[in-house]
DNA sequence: CGGTATCCATATAATTATGTATAGCGATGG
DNA sequence: CCATCGCTATACATAATTATATGGATACCG
């Protein structure tokens, strides 16, 4: 190897990767297509192979760039996470902290607690990425995530909240019409909202309730805020947990006593994160925030 | 922000954090002092932070810097595989393929693995990390990593390799002069080479077996290598792979029926590495290589 | 089919970043 | 105590990179 590439040209090779032309690269790098023209033919100078093939209406990546895009969005990601790391003081709470989450939990119960969290920090931006596809926090595509597995790196600094409880919920207008089933096998002769796909957490019911597997869904959705809107649109029962029972009146939780399921629940953080203010004071605010919403979600018994 | 700072402002950040000073890291980086002091320049002004002191033997990082320096360092590290991936042809068998292991994996048992695979493919270079501290699959710090325990991400493929054995060792010579120990409880007789720190296996041989614990040692180290290479010194008693003492008839493992403790192994490679003829010819070869290794582990006892 | 809006490639001019040379500062050693 | 060495900071010339301007190719649309 001659010399190492610049650096900079990761980033005019991940941005056509994105835009899908050298024109549309340039504007969003607030550049020159000619400019981005240069970096993707002095990559590939550097590296011997080709990235895209060029056509007249845009760059066509190679197979070989799109083995490269992963290693590119990582430098991208880390880039950011340098910026946000360098932009706030040390000795204040103050710059932006990127929290990584489910989308319910996210949409649902994050929101409140970031709202204390901000009122008592002014100066603290909070970055919410809501995603079923876990952000890794060892590569810092997020500063705290909310986890419902265990982390396993040591480098992970994680404490646990407790179980999130789940439950089969439905609207009190559908019970009004439908009644409300007594026992686990009165679910057959009901509408029954159910899921799309395998995840961990529907493989963990199958396993304990195989009987809820069988149940003929009348809807059907992967995604769990869908099926949490299904419920309370009053299609029919389905599962959600029973913490969100309780905003909305209309959501009764039945069954209590035949299903339950339960959702550990763990905050995350990198180690050497520890000693960020800004992080700190989140992690926390996170941790006392879902506590005190695990506690809320007892007592919320149809 | 007006801007997004350089990305080979990173770059030089890196080699100043590293080298102490601009003038080292420029002859690092191959360009020059005043350059390198630009970069440093124009970065604090884009984070609006101090990230050196500077004085007049070297610049000494602020603490903002050293927060920053893991970032830093996993830039360099996924630009560094980028180009190791964007450096080799997809549909042939050659570049570099970087392989993680522990330090006595990777030195007693992976270079004959290596020799021959790389015979059959001349065009493979390999880079070996042999170090303890496991490095990130997922950061890429590595393509490849022969680990201990088995891999918990789901963007991981692993094979399980089998167990490796462990047991009790002495050189020839020292059992000559001690005799060989026939129970547990001999051992108190003896020289013990033991452990210095403790690690997750000296936690597992613990539970399983708390009465070597107890046995005073007569040569503490943390290094594995050094352990191995006390017993092959005949200073005393001491665990390694069974494995070890074949190619070294010296080597005598004692206490075989008393005495037993298995690593689980495994080959762990990024799952999108999978497609790469490289990785994957070198996977394979790991996998069958290992396979044999503890294949001949049997057969050994004294 | 002509008009328009993309896109990429190339040549030239302007800007920016880099290297060279030098001065100044502090530590080290005979 | 002065010479030396390594470091940073600055001034200036130069090289490298960038933006601008233009041409050619392709797709889309009325």
């Amino acid at each position: 190897m001659d010399t190492e590439p610049s650096w900079d040209f990761y980033r005019s090779f991940l941005t056509v990767l994105r835009q899908g032309s050298l024109s549309a690269a340039a504007r969003e790098l607030g550049l020159t297509q000619p400019t981005i023209g240069r970096h993707i033919d002095a990559l590939e100078q550097a590296v011997g192979a080709e990235l895209f093939t060029r056509s007249s209406n845009g760059l066509l990546p190679t197979d070989m760039a799109l083995d490269l895009q992963p290693y590119a969005e990582t430098l991208a990601t880390t880039a950011d996470a340098f910026l946000r790391t360098a932009s706030s003081r040390r000795d204040k709470v103050e710059g932006t902290v990127r929290i990584s989450a489910s989308e319910v939990i996210g949409i649902e119960v994050l929101p409140p607690i970031i709202a204390d969290l901000q009122d008592a920090y002014p100066g603290l931006q909070v970055e919410l990425s809501a995603s079923d596809a876990l952000e890794d926090l060892m590569n810092r595509e997020a500063d705290i995530a909310v986890r419902m597995t265990e982390p396993q790196q040591d480098a992970l600094l994680a404490r646990r909240i407790g179980d999130i409880p789940l439950g089969f919920h439905a609207h009190r207008r559908y019970l009004e019409r439908h009644g409300a089933p007594q026992t686990m096998a009165d679910l057959a002769g009901h509408r029954i909202i159910g899921f799309d796909r395998q995840t961990a957490y529907i493989r963990m019911m199958r396993k304990l309730y195989p009987a809820v597997d069988e149940l003929a869904a009348a809807f059907r959705t992967s995604n769990h805020l869908a099926h949490l809107a299904a419920i309370r649109a009053g299609i029919g029962i389905g599962i959600c947990q029973t913490g969100l029972a309780r905003p909305n009146h209309d959501l009764v939780h039945i069954l209590a006593d035949e299903f339950e399921m339960r959702l550990g629940t763990w905050v995350v953080m990198h180690e050497s994160l520890r000693t960020s203010p800004r992080c700190r004071v989140t992690f926390d605010a996170l941790v006392d925030g879902l506590l005190s919403y695990i506690k809320s979600c007892r007592g919320t018994r149809a």
